[in-house]
DNA sequence: GATGTAAATAAGAATTATTCTCATTTAGAA
DNA sequence: TTCTAAATGAGAATAATTCTTATTTACATC
């Protein structure tokens, strides 16, 4: 039904949140920036409708830095940069996982292949910079 | 130092457990295997040395799968894929990330790429069996 | 408008994976 | 033998996530 339903007025914030950051919260940083505005959420909540997101397929899980499950509500088929010193995931909406690559690896182990994650790690620019001396 | 020194010696036995599996065990996993050889190992000492590892490149994260962290002792640059029904983690030792997306990654965000990692998703061919109602 | 309903939620307990602490053990050096 | 530094065991502590249950909510029906 969406945001003009008065059900699932959480779940709507929850995911409407999530698709306008580019981010990539945890549960945890997602709680934090909806509270304000709906001040008896709670985290069950949260982490009950990132579950369901996923399921339904209108968020992904894209990474676990340092421990954390970290969230992306876009759903467009895209490449991620993750930052090893401020954990930062940044977005690199040019680049996908060629198609050719996603059928050569179902052929090489015989399985059915339903997505693919391809990541970058290491320094981001604001991290690079700060290295440097200057601030970030 | 390796093998031969009686110092490290459990941690050489972990290493040497991680190097020849290719299950990408977690560290529980890793725990179980060696515990009959070594049975006043630790799980503590497993996290201590899985971590050393990952530190000193011998050993990678590979992916976080429901929740618990996969590990993997081969250095060379490869693949995965990832069953989403039985959580196994396969290599593809054919594959690798194309070195030109590497570049192209650091050039769309100013960054500086370290290391990629690419997995795939979806049902393994022993899943694939199980599903048609064969024994896996 | 009152009542019934099923889904969504809050709150916090419970669980699980991982890290931390510290006393002990170990291997090798002196 | 004694010393030292690294490695370890054991279990406590922590942090993330899931689970449970009573409550609330939105809507349908009367």
């Amino acid at each position: 039904m969406g945001p003009a339903s008065k059900h699932f007025k959480k779940r709507d914030a929850i995911l409407t949140c999530l698709q306008q950051t580019t981010s990539h919260p945890s549960a945890e940083t997602l709680f934090a920036m909806l509270k304000p505005q709906i001040p008896d959420l709670s985290m069950g909540t949260v982490y009950r409708n990132l579950n369901l997101f996923k399921q339904q397929g209108l968020a992904t899980s894209v990474a676990t830095v340092k421990g954390v499950e970290r969230f992306d509500g876009n759903t467009d088929p895209h490449v991620h940069f993750i930052c090893s010193n401020c954990d930062a995931v940044i977005d690199l909406m040019q680049m996908q996982v060629p198609t050719s690559l996603a059928r050569t690896a179902a052929d090489c182990c015989g399985g059915q292949v339903d997505a693919s994650q391809l990541s970058f790690t290491g320094l981001c620019q604001n991290c690079i910079r700060s290295k440097r001396g200057e601030i970030a």
